[in-house]
DNA sequence: ATTGTACGGTTGTCTGATAACCTTATATGC
DNA sequence: GCATATAAGGTTATCAGACAACCGTACAAT
């Protein structure tokens, strides 16, 4: 029996609370891009506090890239699309639009790279896949360990495309993806549908093994449309015919 | 006093340079996950820096979800799959084999964003395209302003998804894309060929306007893979015949 | 065995000073 | 008059040292 303190607000961070306040100044166009902010001295007694809190908060501005800073200048307000970062907020994938939408973007990057991975694969990557293969099938079904063979499996998928961007969106996506779902804790009934997504994943590794570019892109796209119909998740469809993207 | 010259070259942000190194050290795993780091004092003397520039760097680290740090305790190295930001480096970029992976990961994406944006596209969202496209043909051919309509074509199309998530990774991509080849100015060639991207861009909107997701993606990807070759790129093919991926 | 307490270590924050750098204005030389 | 050099002031970058907040542990007290 334990009482939930969970609602105890602990002190948090104050540098990350000063730099989204500055952010979301710079967001909501009270500050337009290029123009500059008050010096560090203004803003450390603006905030009430010391400079060295505001210097971290301008520093973690500028990893976001949402400032750039000139020394001896001052600090400047850069143009969105400037930011050499991207980042999501856990907390918006809570809606279930933002999940939809984040879906749908994983849909052709992992179909793309189930092709370009039947393509360029080598015996060492198959290996590997059989191994993550092999963690799903074993032992426990569908507990932690077997989300996070899941994973392995796609990101596996990913390295085999031998292209480094690839597995750099498609891991930090589908991480974001299996961490939402993990928190929501929608788990229970995918216990029983568990053999179903083991096949489908047979079914893309014997399609990359084989090397067929199409049969893999086929497969993969008959899995994440599984996965999303089993999370009730309604994505834009259109019936179209097209070749595929390469 | 004495001289060292031993420790880190002071040319350009030492916070970022030491985060880099800190950041390889468990990369490579010299520093495994969950492991502690040495404390700030002791970094400070290592690298020969002051304690408030460790900090900045930690922090950095820390917003990049490498670390975690816990007051009284210390810092601790994460997992790798937990960061929860994508960066790039500039640099990478320089390397012709980088530039085509990541110019490969673009394809899917906004072919897949054309066809989207083909459905679910409004009248403001039409309007908003011709102005871009205004804005190439218009005056200066391919000049800095050429380039930068250009860029705010592809990024319209990816908002005209209306997913959020489109348009932050197609606009995060296409700027790095077109950031690097304005740093390579290959520029010079490309004057001559502006007639040809435009039709092309043409092509794309009125695929769009129609309504026809199937011809909107067609066109996309046909501008794309022009653009490919007029930069010289050799992407990855496989001549598969596959439905499009909704 | 549980609780209370003191202690050392670590990160978080503050304060003040110095160095490096940029912008602007002024002076200087031609 | 004009271009260059120099000085001045402001801003960020870095440094140094101190104290506060917090954690884990060891040990004493009950």
């Amino acid at each position: 029996m334990v009482m939930d303190f969970s609602q105890i607000r602990r002190n948090e961070h104050l540098p990350a609370r000063i730099a989204s306040q500055i952010g979301r100044e710079i967001s909501d166009g009270r500050i337009t891009a290029g123009e500059k902010l008050p010096t560090e001295h203004i803003l450390a007694k603006t905030f009430g506090v010391s400079r060295s809190v505001v210097r971290e908060a301008i520093a973690q501005l500028r990893n976001e890239g949402l400032v750039e800073t000139r020394q001896g200048v001052g600090a400047f307000a850069t143009d969105i699309e400037h930011r050499h970062s991207i980042r999501i907020e856990q907390g918006n994938l809570a809606h279930r639009a933002s999940f939809q939408s984040l879906f749908q973007l994983r849909l052709p990057l992992e179909i793309e790279a189930a092709g370009l991975a039947a393509v360029n694969h080598t015996d060492e990557d198959l290996v590997r896949l059989d191994e993550a293969l092999e963690q799903m099938t074993g032992g426990e079904k569908w507990t932690e360990k077997g989300i996070l063979a899941d994973l392995a499996f796609h990101r596996q998928i990913a390295a085999s495309t031998h292209n480094e961007y690839f597995l750099l969106f498609i891991g930090f996506i589908a991480e974001r993806i299996h961490l939402a779902i993990n928190t929501a804790r929608e788990a229970a009934v995918l216990t029983e549908i568990v053999e179903v997504t083991i096949a489908e994943h047979v079914a893309i590794r014997d399609a990359l093994a084989s090397r067929d570019p199409v049969r893999a892109r086929e497969a993969m796209r008959h899995h994440l449309h599984g996965a999303a119909s089993r999370l009730d998740l309604q994505l834009e469809v259109y019936w179209g015919v097209g070749r595929g993207s390469s």
